[in-house]
DNA sequence: CATGAATGAGAGTTCATTCAT
DNA sequence: GATGAATGAACTCTCATTCAT
């Protein structure tokens, strides 16, 4: 994943299936890669985007700025590999999150509330997600790379999907209410971090259970309303 | 209503009796001032943040970029301004649509719409109000010149505050209700922005439709049930 | 002539005609670009086109790199500026031996040597003239520099076409001529400043001669075999 | 024939007996350098100097950058390899023309065509001959290197000169006049490859024609008049 | 022999800002 | 008030080359 291209020859036969030489070698690449990305993500965290020049993220992963490109062929490249890397782990926190529950109400009160409390703890992941994206269009990634990270976007928030769908809402409207969510959720949390929210005195986490609050209600009185075969509560 | 945040070293209080002389030329930086502002304007909305230099707006504005500094004292300060006369924009026109209307539930409706529809319309003007929060953090601008922004920012909301509160909401719901409706709507502009809502499907005014019938259907509710207006569901 | 680009305002309306002022600015501004032009061709004259980079020039020139790009809007530009002066010695060169000579063979004798002379004595403007073609295609300038700097060069031959048709030769055979006088030139020179020419013993000059001498022979007798109507050796 | 001029360190003198192993083996080394060569005349002639880099040829040969460091101690060195393997070919061309023909004057005319075609269809191997010179001076070579490229240059012009004899010219006239050639040749493909020859109409080919009839010219007239090769004219 | 990683220098260019005139 | 020139730092990126493995 993200790993870098070069010219792989053919005469590479001679090596069968998979030298230790040649997996260490690999996994030290690794390993220096996830440095540079660490640096790139402090650099970025402390600094803000402007600021978080390559020169700055080669000096603190103890590069020159020409070593990174070893690892990513342009500045774009490596905000799209740290944009994907936290794709991850929000998704590995939203799968964490349900592991725990059953039950369609949990299902959707653990995964959003793990959405919501993942940026709320790392709102410079927010960041990084709208980094690509100033002012208005997206640039600079490759569109597959775009397509990717979006669809891991969309991979964490399937589980409020299935979980409003198992509360009985059909497709169309629980991916309206998915979405509704998830703005709701980066209304949220852009006004907090933007400061603009401290004005008005409730915390973001608290407008944040509140609307879970009444979507849930919203998937019960469905639930009443409508109680096709739904199995329910599982 | 908005000049006074720039470097004009305290011209009035130079000349004690303002000499016709003296006001002919403090109205003739006035109008420059604002010829700058409109180039600005123009080159950050067409060319986005990064692109909008000082050079590129002093072009616009027919100057070279040193002049500007009689104006602005620093870039940030410009983009101060930018979102100062913004903000006097939405306030106008969140007033324009409440004049038409009457009854508080109209009053709702129309304020927010107004709201929506104009970042909706001039997405670059929400672009404007995050500019100076890169990063998350607040820069560049002076405390009080946030403070102020942010209290124009407010006004903007107040409608929607007052029509809640004349809809039987005590103060305290009426807040958490308009900050709610402010995320949002940002949330989904800022979706919509980013291309991020394009993959859902719904488009970003059909869901404020939405989120604006469910906050006028609460309103009405808690009126019928509790003329008293008290706190349920949290 | 090169001057560069500014964004003149049409409230200059105040200046009558040329301001004293102006027009010291002016010829400032003129010496100061030809500082800058000057330690462009000593850059470019000891180093060679490859190392004679914008930091050296700047550095030459006293000036910081940035500087350089209020006299020229890249490297592409001051090289054409350094061209484009370079033909102007030649012409200059050219019409100054033309002032001593009279009738056609005379013409003929003095312009062309002079052509020789100036790139025999200066080998970097040589250069100078190729080098926005390395490799095969005219890059970089704007099309029209690109055709002002060949008509400035094909005003350096028009004195012995014009010389030769005054020998007789109808049109197309003085182009054809002195399309092929300027390639022999050319060859002579860049065979003798890449070395080559070394090995074969005859110097330029004297191949110069000698070719001068053919043409004059041709010319001479095409005169004697067609004596249209012709003012001979005026 | 070309091959030891690059850092094989004396692979030859450390085997005494030069097993079939180590004939193999160079064998071998020399087939891939051959590659590399192909793969940098490929890279020189699609990219011209500037963009042919290591690294680009590195790719197309299907190595990384440091390989080619296996073949040839340097960028110089490799584009000297790949100038002595045009001129190579440059003499087998010339070769190749005159198998067919007999006579001094048919002589003539097919070596010096041979040599204007073979440039005239390859420009780049033009440039290729005087990339090393770039500001006029030799850099980058051995002069041992150099006198082997230049002899083998001189050795494409022989039969030019050896026809120019057998026609009565003297060595020394015959030396003049093939120098005279060759610069002619080179100044019409210079100015026909950057575009300066298009201003003036005539083609590259004519003029070639054209110089070549004359000097066929001078050669028999100097054949009949003077029998001994005596000098006129100059 | 070849790799992958790294260097260190340097490229051209842009920027917000300053300041004498 | 405005200019034109200049600064100095920064930018991303490319290069030929080296070297442990």
């Amino acid at each position: 994943m993200m790993k870098c291209m070069t010219a792989t020859k053919e005469r590479a036969a001679a090596t069968p299936a998979d030298t230790p030489r040649a997996a260490r070698r690999r996994k030290r690449a690794d390993v220096r890669q996830e440095l540079v990305l660490q640096a790139a993500r402090s650099a970025f965290f402390e600094l803000g985007m402007e600021k978080a020049s390559l020169r700055e993220i080669a000096r603190r992963a103890g590069y020159t700025p020409g070593a990174l490109y070893s690892y990513f062929p342009s500045k774009e490249h490596l905000y799209g590999a740290l944009l994907g890397e936290s794709l991850e782990r929000l998704n590995a926190q939203v799968a964490q999150a349900l592991i725990t529950e059953s039950g369609h109400g949990a299902h959707l009160r653990a995964a959003a509330s793990a959405f919501f409390e993942f940026y709320h703890a790392n709102p410079r992941d927010l960041d990084l997600g709208f980094y690509l994206f100033q002012g208005m269009a997206p640039r600079g990634l490759t569109p597959e790379l775009n397509t990717r990270l979006n669809l891991r976007l969309r991979d964490a928030l399937l589980p409020c999907h299935a979980a409003l769908q198992g509360l009985g809402m059909d497709d169309a409207t629980a991916t309206r209410e998915v979405t509704a969510l998830f703005a709701h959720i980066v209304g949220l949390l852009v006004l907090r971090h933007t400061g603009r929210i401290r004005m008005f005195g409730p915390s973001s986490r608290e407008l944040f259970a509140l609307y879970l609050a009444q979507l849930l209600e919203r998937a019960h009185a469905r639930d009443e309303d409508h109680p096709a075969g739904v199995v329910h509560g599982a």
